[in-house]
Formats: C-alpha cells, sequence, structure tokens
DNA sequence: GCTCGATCGTTCGGCTCCGAACGAGCAGGA
DNA sequence: TCCTGCTCGTTCGGAGCCGAACGATCGAGC
C-alpha cells in the first residue's frame, strides 16, 4: 500500500544541457505556435488544461506532505474521508462520491479494513447492500489527520486570498454541475 | 489499452431508494456539520476539493466523448498532445511535461509505438536519449482529434464567460507556480 | 586513456483503477 | 409460487502508475 502514488510524479526538469523546456510559459508559446492558423477555444483550452495539471500538483504535493508517512494512497484517504463524513454508508454511494468505480472501492475498502479503519457490514433490511463505518481506530486517524491536511490545502492555496479561493470554488463547481447534468 | 479509464468514474446517483445522496450542496452541508467545532481554512478546503473534483469530471467527460471511440486512454492523449506540440523532444521531457513518472512513459511510449502514432530514435549526440517524434498517423490523428478535444473543453467551460475562464486559468496557474517553487 | 560519478531509458514488483462478467438477493407480475 | 428483471458487491483481465534497481552511456579529472 504504501510506497504507491506517493513520489513526485513531476520531476523537477532542472538540468544543465541544451534544450531545456520550461514547463508553462515556454510550453503555452510552444502550443501557441503549433496551433497557428486552428481556430480554437484557447481560453477553454486554458482552463482545462491548468485544472487539470493544479490537480496532479495538489494530489502530488499532499500525499507526500500529508499522507505517505501514514501510508495511506489518495483514494484511501478520500474513502475514509466519505465514510468519516457520512458516519453510515452504503458502499455504491461511497464510489460516487469519491469518483471511483465499485469494483476499485472493493479493493480499497478491503484494503482499508484490513488496516483496522473501517468495517463493513450488511444492509439489515437488502442482504445486497453493505453498510460502511469508521472504526474508533479510522475515526481517531481522521481527526489527528484532518487539521495537518487542511493546514496544507491552506499552503497549496496560499498564492490566492481567502476570497479569491472562494470564487475558485465557485467557478469549479459550477463546471461541476454542468457535467453532472449531462 | 482501449476499455481503461474511459468508463463513468462518476456514477450518476439515480435511484429511487431512501437515504439518496446529493452530490454536491448536501455534501458540503454535511461536511460542515460533521466538522463543526474544528477550526479550518474553509476557503481553502473548497479550492482543493473543487479543483481535484473538476479535474475527475472533466477527464471523464473527455475520455468518454473523445478518447473512447479511438481507443486512447487519457495519459496517451497527452503525451501524442507533448510530442505534438514540440514535434520532437526526449523522453525525460515527455514525462516531465505530460506529468508521469519515466518507467510509467516507457510503458506508454511502448503501446503507442505499437500502435503506428510515434517512434522512437536514439539521439545521435548522446546514445542514452531517446528522442520521440510523432509518426504520419500520429500526426493525422492529433489534426482530427484535437479540435474535436478543443470543442468539448469549450463543452466543459460553458458555464463560464470567456474572461472567467482566464481568469480561472491564471489562479491555477499561481497556485501550481508555488507548488513547483516548493 | 581511464576511472568515477552522474544521467539516460528500461525492467521489475506491487499497487490502483477501469469495465465487463458474475452471483446473490430483491421486487413485481402472472 | 415461480419467473423475470433489476440492483447490489465481488471477481477478473488488462492498463496505468510508482519507486527502486539496473545496464548503458557520457563527461570531468587525473
Amino acid at each position: 500500500m504504501a510506497g504507491q502514488g506517493v513520489g513526485p510524479r513531476r520531476s523537477p526538469a532542472v538540468g544543465a544541457d541544451t534544450g531545456e523546456h520550461r514547463t508553462l510559459a515556454e510550453t503555452e508559446r510552444a502550443v501557441a505556435e503549433r496551433l497557428h492558423g486552428l481556430s480554437l477555444d484557447m481560453p477553454a483550452m486554458a482552463a482545462v488544461q491548468n485544472i487539470y495539471r493544479a490537480a496532479g500538483a495538489i494530489r502530488n504535493h499532499l500525499e507526500r506532505s500529508v499522507l505517505a508517512e501514514h501510508g495511506l494512497t489518495w483514494t484511501g484517504w478520500v474513502v475514509l474521508w466519505v465514510v468519516w463524513i457520512w458516519e453510515e454508508i452504503e458502499a455504491r454511494h461511497v464510489a460516487a462520491e469519491a469518483g471511483i468505480s465499485k469494483g476499485t472501492l472493493t479493493g480499497v475498502l478491503t484494503t482499508l479494513e484490513a488496516r483496522g479503519l473501517l468495517v463493513r457490514r450488511t444492509h439489515p433490511d437488502d442482504a445486497r447492500r453493505v453498510l460502511v463505518t469508521l472504526t474508533d481506530r479510522g475515526s481517531a486517524l481522521m481527526v489527528e489527520l484532518f487539521p495537518e491536511f487542511n493546514a496544507q490545502e491552506a499552503v497549496v492555496t496560499a498564492p490566492l486570498e481567502a476570497q479569491e479561493r472562494l470564487r475558485l470554488a465557485d467557478m469549479l463547481r459550477s463546471v461541476v454541475r454542468g457535467l453532472d447534468a449531462v
């Protein structure tokens, strides 16, 4: 479990040889040059690319600064978080809110259950369903870890004013909402 | 290669039973309730969570609407994109710009090369390095696919004005820059 | 030249993640 | 009561993805 998805996915790209690539401004210049003549929605492209780039960088940072030392993967963390928030929740809802398939969830739940962080039990009224809850150990871990995690979220968004963070969240929410509606 | 990472990671969460979860507003309400009493940076939390949520939703949408029918994975697409932009580029730079490890890149390049979309050749001045270029077939695919992809990027960001899209990209860029500096 | 350290890409073991197929359980209608 | 269709979670095959270890190659210094 540990040692996965925790390392630097984005290598620093430092080096001293010729032909070095600047990862941001230089790339966008090359893009503009390459796409010269095509009729494109540049603002849309910039927005989408940076959303994905930011998500990767953030995930990377949070994995290394908070999750790695506890042997948690990003997905494992998200699953714990969802269960923690809802106290008791059906497995299918965990998958939906964590944004993973149910097939994936099975494996993640098995791992977390083996580590004693949560438990599965059959739904009393429907034997097909599975209810998930945190163990005391899982709850304790969340209480300990979440403030750390949030502190790093603050570090990540440090370049933005509080007002801008909310504005950012708002814009992204509207994008997600638009996609869910499709 | 096909049939991976293309499906709906976010299940629609439609259903008619009790205890249904609203994925957005309802969740944030539950979060606020659960976190009552803790001293947290809520704007930071909202920003980070929505970045990640949006990234997943967008990736999911683009995979299904554009990439799936061509048997491309997200990562395969990104790699093709990077090589396309730079025309000829060393493998290590591809990995850095695609945001994946060089170990992963080896596998992806092998896959894409087997499909005749790109070629590897040894750097003339340094036998350790590998230069990657698109084949004619790869270039043709990009010329065909990129406008489609961009059109869907526009769909994804439709809830935002062009001005807002640029503003969004700007904020995210500053976040990424801040993380790279660490 | 020749060694020594650094830097490439590849390989390897192990995990995540997906969609499809599957089996168990549930509900409605003949 | 027994089908029939649906919805659960699990299993399975295959790709992505990582860090670490490895072999080949280069360059600096002697």
